[in-house]
DNA sequence: ATGGTTGTTACACAA
């Protein structure tokens, strides 16, 4: 079973590249972040075309937003309380037999501070959430966390470990948080462990860099998490960045990241 | 040390 998360930056705008990474690697499951538009909005048509049809799309005007496109059945698992300012962010799907969990956590601002930066207080607020629900939850479920986490948490998730500790998506408190998420279900890092450090491996480039492969100033903000009972389905299986994707005319500052599940 | 770009929106903002 092949999954993808991949924020988009816009739904609308990027059709013909989420359409092209489809038909080269034609996935069972498409998590997508950052859709920037409302359900109605949602270009719903082009989706049944690619054979991606069942949707579970959480959106609102603008901003935010998440997708999860299924060649599957989908069944809508509930909200459960992830952002306290009622963005959309999180988006819970039962697909044969997995809970796959679209996350797109708040980037936080620019001072890693909750104190003065209620975005970052905000950060901290949704993976304290996220930690608190799993962390309660009954031992044994099939559980895939994924998408846009916004922390790299390993000195070699960023592209200069020293410099980005002052910088928000590797300071101290979220490494601090993202490690409680990991271990409130004992999650495996798929990609990670697919990848072993010291290797570096980025999934987002700013669109700031004259040359993004030149400067490689990357972090690696999408993540696949999965829960011990399909850990030995990820360890079979295999996963990759489509960092070829970032060099695509107009493309989205985040590279699919594809994890194959062997259930 | 600074500024660099993009998308949606409305005359900035978030990333």
């Amino acid at each position: 079973m092949k999954l993808i998360t991949w924020n988009i930056n816009s739904v609308r705008i990027r059709l013909d590249h989420i359409a092209r990474v489809v038909a080269d690697e034609d996935p069972d499951v498409l998590c997508l972040q950052e859709i920037k538009c409302q359900p109605a909005e949602f270009p719903r048509a082009a989706f049944e075309d690619m054979g991606l049809g069942h949707l579970h799309i959480c959106g609102q005007k603008g901003w935010h937003g998440v997708a999860t496109a299924s060649k599957h059945p989908i069944t809508l698992l509930d909200d459960r309380g992830t952002c306290r300012e009622g963005q959309a962010r999180h988006a819970i799907s039962q697909i044969k037999g997995l809970e796959v969990h679209n996350l797109y956590c708040p980037a936080g601002g620019d001072v890693p501070d909750p104190e003065v930066n209620p975005k970052f207080d905000h950060k901290l607020d949704v993976f304290a959430r996220l930690t608190q629900d799993f962390g309660g939850r009954p031992a044994g479920e099939k559980l895939v966390v994924m998408g846009d986490l916004n922390i790299a948490p390993g000195e070699h998730d960023v592209w200069n470990h020293k410099y980005m500790l002052k910088v928000v998506s590797h300071t101290p408190p979220e490494i601090e948080a993202m490690g409680r998420l990991m271990a409130s279900y004992d999650f495996l890092d798929m990609v990670r462990h697919h990848t072993p450090a010291p290797e570096k491996l980025f999934s987002w480039w700013s669109y700031r860099a004259k040359d993004f492969r030149a400067s490689n100033r990357g972090l690696r903000l999408d993540h696949v998490l999965v829960s011990p009972a399909l850990a030995d389905a990820a360890q079979a299986g295999r996963s990759y960045t489509r960092d070829d994707v970032r060099g695509w005319d107009k493309p989205s500052d985040h590279a699919p990241v594809v994890a194959v599940l062997d259930v």
